[in-house]
DNA sequence: GCCGATCAGTTGTATATACGGCTAGCCCTG
DNA sequence: CAGGGCTAGCCGTATATACAACTGATCGGC
């Protein structure tokens, strides 16, 4: 393994597996079943381990999903939303024909971190609401949610946050969301996530970070969607800037 | 390990060990070595494939990277882009204190694919100029970029890619760019482009595929830029939608 | 003083083995 | 006929071992 060197001559064994499984999983359907470790290790004539770390890193890559006690499954291609404009996600999941749903893993309600203090204009030692939700499209995960809202939102809580809408329960409120900031990354998963996702750790995810203010340009929303980076993309139309 | 269970009471030895490591790279600088896999393997009382797997586990998360041969070091942190506004990559690059370069990987001039054909709006069997480079900030590959430009655009062979400006040269040729459109989403770094990076493979990269059209609104280039997740972000300026 | 060879230490790849926990299907019993 | 238990097969985690390849430092010879 060198740094810098494109293609190497030599191909680790784990390495050829992978691509031949490229290969086929392009012929299935979405949640069709892999051959198992067992079967891939006397196939390709290697060790379980090495026949696992080939299926480990279509994992990674979101081609595949694993689950114990059953087997490896072909997974779903990815969802996508215009960047420069967010809209609830159950409608544009309708929109695409798809079904909208949350599961909600915690809502509590706590101190602020400084960094939300800051981020969400609040006075010293406020309060907020912390929602913590998994988004599904066809009972697939998408993405996992963390929305710190100010605790003056304190409503929310009473809300049904699996099947309502949160922005339509703002704008019941008085506060409807209107602007937004975000800034997109990449991570991968860590090993809770990977669980609520139904990923492998390490899968790539698109990562949003976004504030949202309301109607008269005050903080309402400080939110971070983790996506499964197969499962959904966001589109952009820019400018080029010239110096 | 169980689907949708929030907090395992289980914890796997190498992911106690990923949570001590993470603890320590946040005390120190990029670049500073870590403890090898024999050492780590004696310090927590396992095999050295364990401990191998709790340091694959961050630095497919970016937060270190291994070199063959010399060891395990803390990785750099992103940099950071609008996505509203293209800006050539040295400019914004200097605008933020850091030294860009490029290391040109191929530039070859083949027929176009069917997708780039439709995308370029290029008539049929028509040909165009395939530029792959890798871009760098402080000698650290941030990302891979595959470029795609008409085959009217040939003069670029000749142009000197690794320190000019490709758009400078296009607004030579009589192109500006002027607007784009892109889709955002996540992948894991296969193994080739993991060696370009310098990152393990499956690390998380920010995928841009971008269209840019020129000032009569011709497509001029078509582009995908894998960036390293933990190396570079986006950040995008929204409105809300409201149904 | 410089260069080449060697060695120690590192990561990379691979195998074999073992046990745990989960799932689903089948069979038996009530 | 339904439910419960058992089993086979699956993935998950872990260990031990071995060899390959790379890097950098040191030492010896010229």
């Amino acid at each position: 393994m060198s740094d810098g060197t494109a293609v190497p001559d030599f191909t680790p064994r784990y390495y050829a597996i992978e691509q031949a499984l490229r290969a086929r999983i392009a012929e299935l359907a979405p949640n069709d079943p892999l051959p198992s470790e067992a079967e891939l290790s006397q196939e390709f004539g290697v060790s379980r381990m090495t026949a696992r770390a080939a299926v480990t890193r279509l994992v990674s890559e979101g081609l595949v999903y694993r689950q114990s006690g059953r087997g490896t499954f072909v997974a779903a291609p990815p969802t996508r939303r215009r960047a420069d404009s967010l809209i609830r996600f159950s409608q544009e999941m309708r929109r695409q024909g798809r079904q909208p749903s949350s599961q909600v893993v915690e809502v509590v309600r706590r101190g602020a971190t400084p960094a939300e203090t800051g981020r969400l204009r609040l006075p010293r030692n406020a309060g907020v609401i912390a929602i913590h939700r998994v988004r599904l499209a066809d009972q697939t995960p998408v993405a996992v949610e963390h929305a710190v809202f100010p605790g003056k939102l304190a409503p929310l809580l009473d809300m049904d946050l699996a099947n309502g809408s949160l922005h339509e329960a703002l704008v019941t409120l008085g506060h409807v969301p209107t602007l937004g900031h975000a800034t997109l990354s990449a991570a991968n998963a860590g090993t809770t996530e990977a669980q609520l996702l139904r990923v492998e750790t390490g899968a790539a995810l698109l990562v949003e970070r976004r504030l949202i203010l309301d109607q008269d340009g005050k903080p309402l929303e400080l939110t971070e969607s983790r996506y499964v980076g197969d499962r959904y993309a966001l589109d952009v139309t820019f400018d080029v800037q010239h110096p």
